[in-house]
DNA sequence: GTAATTGCAAAGGTTTTGCACTATG
DNA sequence: CATAGTGCAAAACCTTTGCAATTAC
C-alpha cells in the first residue's frame, strides 16, 4: 500500500467540507479550492476526494441526480433532499438505524450497511407552496 | 403536454423490464432490444426509460455504481446490493416505510417518499466467503 | 533520492440532444 | 396530415487517467 504524504490540497478540501453542510459536489469544491489555490486543477479535486473518501475521512454521496455529492460528516446519518429545491439536508436518524435488522430478518445473506435517503419539500419550499396556493386563491376571487 | 403514440419498442422495454428481476442497465436494455430491434438506438432505449419513469411505469435506480438501473417493479421496495458480486436484488421491507415518520419527528418540511438501500454480502458470497476462509484454515495446517 | 502528489490535457463511460425520417392516430 | 417517436451521430456531462514536473519525507 503507498505510504501517505501530506498535501495542502487534500488537507484544505476535508477542512473545507466539514465546514458545509450542504453537501458540495466536486465542481462546488473545485471552484472554491480555486480560491486558495488559483492552479488547483479538477483533477486533483477528484483524486483527493476519492481518497478522503477510501480513508473514511468523508462520505461520498452517489445516487442523487446527476453529479456525486460529499459530505464532511462521517457518522451515519440520513439526508433528505427537497424535490422543488433539490437541497440536500442532513436528517437526525439515530432512530432508524434498527431498519438493517428488519431488513435482514428474511434475507440469507447479511447486511453490514444502509443507506436511506428522503424526498419531499423542505421547510422554506412548503411555504413557498402555501403561499403561491394562497395568492391562486385571492386570484380567483376577484 | 404532449400526447402519447404508441411505439412498439417502448412497450417492448417496458415488458423486458418486468420480465426481469435484477434491475438491469440501460445498456442491458439496448442489447436485448437489439435482439427483437436489430436496428433500435442506444438514445430510443434511453428516452423510452425516461419516458416510462416519469410515467410511473418502471423505477429508475440512480447510481448505485456507474450507470443508472431500472425496475420494472413499481411498487415501494427496498434494494440490496452485494459488495462483493454487485448483484442488486430486492428486498422485502413493508416494515421499513414507517422510517418516514421516524424521520419527519424533528423534521419541519413535508416528507413524501423515501429510498433504502442495503449493503453487505448476499447469500451466495456469504457461502463463497465461508468456504474460502475454511480452505485458508486448512492451507496453514498443513 | 525515492515515491507520492500535482497540473494539464486527453480519454473514458454514461446520458442527452438536434435533425431528418418514419410511424401513429 | 399533424406530431410523436425513431435512428444516427454529435455533444454534453461527470469522472478517471497518463505523463512530466513538483513536492514531501
Amino acid at each position: 500500500m503507498a505510504t501517505l504524504k501530506y498535501s495542502r490540497q487534500r488537507e484544505s478540501i476535508k477542512e473545507f467540507l466539514q465546514t458545509r453542510t450542504d453537501h458540495p459536489t466536486a465542481d462546488v469544491v473545485y471552484e472554491n479550492m480555486k480560491l486558495i489555490y488559483p492552479n488547483i486543477s479538477l483533477g486533483t479535486v477528484y483524486r483527493n476526494l476519492s481518497l478522503l473518501a477510501d480513508l473514511g475521512e468523508i462520505k461520498k454521496l452517489s445516487s442523487f441526480a446527476g453529479a456525486d455529492h460529499f459530505d464532511g460528516c462521517t457518522e451515519r446519518h440520513c439526508h433528505f433532499m427537497c424535490t422543488r429545491c433539490n437541497r440536500i439536508m442532513d436528517l437526525e436518524s439515530e432512530g432508524i438505524h434498527h431498519i438493517m435488522d428488519n431488513a435482514g430478518e428474511n434475507f440469507g445473506g447479511k447486511i453490514t450497511d444502509y443507506s436511506a435517503r428522503f424526498f419531499g419539500l423542505c421547510e422554506d419550499c412548503l411555504k413557498e407552496m402555501q403561499k403561491e396556493t394562497a395568492e391562486e386563491k385571492n386570484k380567483n376571487k376577484t
